[in-house]
Parts: structure tokens; C-alpha cells; sequence
DNA sequence: CTTGACCCTCCCATCATGGGAAGGTCCATC
DNA sequence: GATGGACCTTCCCATGATGGGAGGGTCAAG
């Protein structure tokens, strides 16, 4: 199979597949004389693997660890574990942030008239900044 | 009050001060004759508006936007009602999303031994792929 | 007048993904 | 056997918000 026909049967675009050749995460099996990537079974499998795991929102990196785990056919099952806990864990945290924000937005525009005066709590909280305790965090957000 | 100082007041860093200067969101009020930025009261509020509102996960797009209905004295509120909502709206969305994506982690963790053998619910999972139906959106992330 | 703390600009990296250009390859149809 | 269109290749650039750092100028206290 080629690039185009790896990304029909798996369901990851070609520009995808391109990508995690060059990370080193699936290879294609070989090259043609022409230099085309040439796919088969196995690696569609693990295409899709990346695909499934993507959708969960895990991130690339645990995707590795993740692949390298399924590639081992004597992985201690608790490895795996592991790192669902991990990523459950990471977004019941991202999920309880979101909830914050969303609560105290539903708070300010239940009280915001929303008409044609200016006026406005969402605004006056914005301005006034029940200060934000934590400072914003810079977290690399995952799917 | 130069950028450091600018930095301390309103709780944003001076990378990111340089940066809203550069995309024209909050301007120094001057410069001093070494190109120093000089910033006073005003645009000391207006960053820490924009801090707030980006602890409430806001974009940078959206607070363009509600930055300048805060400078218009004059606006309706219903268009800041409008931003939260939609906002709100996107919050939930992708709180929805990743609550999908623990319960079902929570699930094959919970079925997952986590011993020293290699059986896993989780990469079963993987492998058979319970199909994602929504093939996996590239939807920017924000927050 | 030196020193250290600050400021400036410019470039690079993140993460997973898409867009597109420039050029080579393959196959079916004329 | 040529031509065209669909495909492949590599390479570069962009995203969003943020941090890191280099190389160089400025300021104020000692």
C-alpha cells in the first residue's frame, strides 16, 4: 500500500503518516524504487492504534510509550495502566478547570441584561478581577 | 511605569506585555528617549483585564473584542452577553468532550488487572478501536 | 566609573496539524 | 508512445499563547 491507500484504510491523512515516519513512530515497511512509502497490514494497524488513542486524547508522547507497550508482547499490563491513570487524571483537571470558568461565566452572564446599555457584570468582573489566584498556568493543552 | 514594573502591577509577564504591544492589543503610552515603554494606570487595567479574562479561558481573539466594547463607553451589553455565551457554549463542548474520554479511559482502566502480565483491556481497546466516530477534530485549543 | 539589574529587538521552540509549492511517478486513455 | 490527471516526494510556512535565550543598550546605586 501506498501513503494514500495507508491513509483510506487507516483513517490518518497522509500528511500525518509523512509526520510520524519522521518521528520515528511508524515506518513505513519500505521504499519503492521511486522512494514511495509503502505500508502493510501491520503498520495500518498502528496507524490506527494512533488514531484510536489520539481520540482519547492522549498526547503524542504517551502515544509512544503507549505503541512501544502494544509492539511488546510481555508489557506488565500495569505499564499501560499507568499511563491511563495518568492521562484520566490529567483531564479530570483540565475538565474541573473548564467547569470553573463555565460556572462563573454562567454566574456573570445569567446577571448580564444583555440588552442596549452598556453596563454589564461581565464586564465589571473582568475589570475588577476577583483575582485570579492562580496565574493562569501555560499548559500544553492535548487534544 | 516601565514594562517591569508594568509587569509586577498587573500580574502579566513582560514577554507578554512585549507581545500585546506587538499585535496591537495594549500600546505603551510612550516611549522614553532610550525606547523604553512607558505605561500608566490605564493600560496597567487593561492588562490585568486581559489576564482575567484569559484565566476564564478566553482567546486572544475574543478578548480583542471584549477589550474594545470595555474602551466603548457606549456599548450594548448584549454584545459581551454574546462573547460569554458563545463561550460558555465552547466550554461546555469540549468539557463534554474529555468527560467522553475519561469514562471510557475509566472504564478500561477499571477492567485492567495492572499486573506483571500482558492481557490489557486498554490496548484491546485500542487495537479493536470502537470506532471513533468523529474522526478526531483539529480544533484549536483555548484556555 | 563600575556593576548588576534592567530594557531593547530578534530568533527559536513548543504541539499536532494543515496548506502549499516545486518537482517526480504512475496509469489509463487517446 | 504521448499526454493528462491523480498521485507521490521533499521542503517551507502557519497556527496560539507562551517561554527561552542571545547580543547589545541603559540606568541607578555604590
Amino acid at each position: 500500500m501506498n501513503i494514500g491507500q495507508a491513509a483510506r484504510a487507516s483513517g490518518v491523512t497522509a500528511k500525518m503518516i509523512r509526520y510520524y515516519d519522521e518521528i520515528g513512530l511508524v515506518r513505513p515497511s519500505a521504499r519503492t524504487e521511486s522512494n514511495y512509502r509503502e505500508y502493510d497490514d501491520r503498520q495500518i494497524n498502528e496507524l490506527k492504534f494512533i488514531r484510536r488513542a489520539r481520540s482519547l486524547g492522549f498526547s503524542m508522547e504517551e502515544i509512544t510509550r503507549l505503541l512501544s507497550l502494544w509492539r511488546d508482547r510481555g508489557r506488565p499490563s500495569r505499564e499501560v495502566k499507568a499511563i491511563a491513570d495518568k492521562h484520566i487524571a490529567d483531564l479530570d483537571a483540565r475538565i474541573a478547570e473548564m467547569q470553573a470558568m463555565a460556572e462563573t461565566l454562567r454566574h456573570l452572564s445569567h446577571c448580564c441584561a444583555g440588552d442596549d446599555r452598556p453596563d454589564c457584570p461581565i464586564l465589571a468582573d473582568l475589570t475588577e478581577g476577583s483575582a485570579p489566584s492562580d496565574p493562569p498556568a501555560h499548559r500544553p493543552r492535548r487534544a
